[in-house]
DNA sequence: GCAGAGATCAGCT
DNA sequence: GCTGATCTCTGCC
């Protein structure tokens, strides 16, 4: 069962927890791939220095601020393309959830032939390693995942347990736990 | 097993 | 110009 629209209207904070255990779905072509979502993390706005949207609307960010249930992709270090979903609450003009880590589903093999590598534990381990598997670029920038029949996420299983972090890898905002994570994911 | 460098684009403190 | 919501490879222990 593909996630409505009105799951992606709640607080992106919440959102990101609820998003944990859920399945991104992923079609390339005839096969589909598709991996449990073990981690995420919340960016908001005008209350988050850490987040993109923080400073306002740009033309890289402007899906923060768009239509919930879409996707924000952005590409950063030269290098690699991160996934976000758009979610947020009526109080706030933007916001998205960080794809952080899959536990792979289905079409393992041909996430290893995108990824180069065998090792399963590292196919979808990390916001770039993930997009670099799902084949996801900015071409699927403002994708609508309540719509697409190319990439969306449905109901999985429930996360029996839930660990709140701080999110990785920034400097301001290191006060809020908003990096959530499943115990049983594969991954360390 | 772990630390450090490198790759290299977009948006600014 | 520099820094980042990153990852891989290399070199050393």
């Amino acid at each position: 069962m593909i996630l409505a629209r009105k799951f992606y209207e709640q607080d992106t904070v919440d959102v990101a927890r609820n998003l944990l255990g859920k399945v991104l779905v992923r079609k390339i072509g005839k096969t589909t791939v598709s991996g449990i979502i073990t981690e995420t993390e919340a960016y908001r706005q005008a209350d988050d220095p850490a987040s993109h949207a923080y400073r306002g609307i740009t033309p890289r960010n402007q899906a923060m601020f768009g239509n919930v249930g879409c996707t924000y992709v952005y590409f950063t270090y030269g290098m690699y393309h991160c996934l976000n979903v758009v979610a947020r609450s009526q109080k706030h003009r933007a916001g998205a959830v960080l794809i952080r880590g899959l536990q792979p589903k289905t079409g393992i093999d041909t996430m290893i032939k995108n990824r180069k590598t065998d090792k399963i534990t590292n196919l979808t381990s990390g916001p770039g390693k993930l997009t670099i598997a799902l084949d996801i670029t900015k071409k699927q920038y403002g994708e609508d995942l309540v719509r697409s029949s190319k990439l969306y996420i449905t109901e999985g299983v429930t996360p029996d347990r839930i660990i709140a972090s701080p999110r990785i890898g920034i400097r301001l905002g290191v006060d809020k736990k908003w990096n959530f994570r499943t115990s049983h994911r594969l991954f360390v």
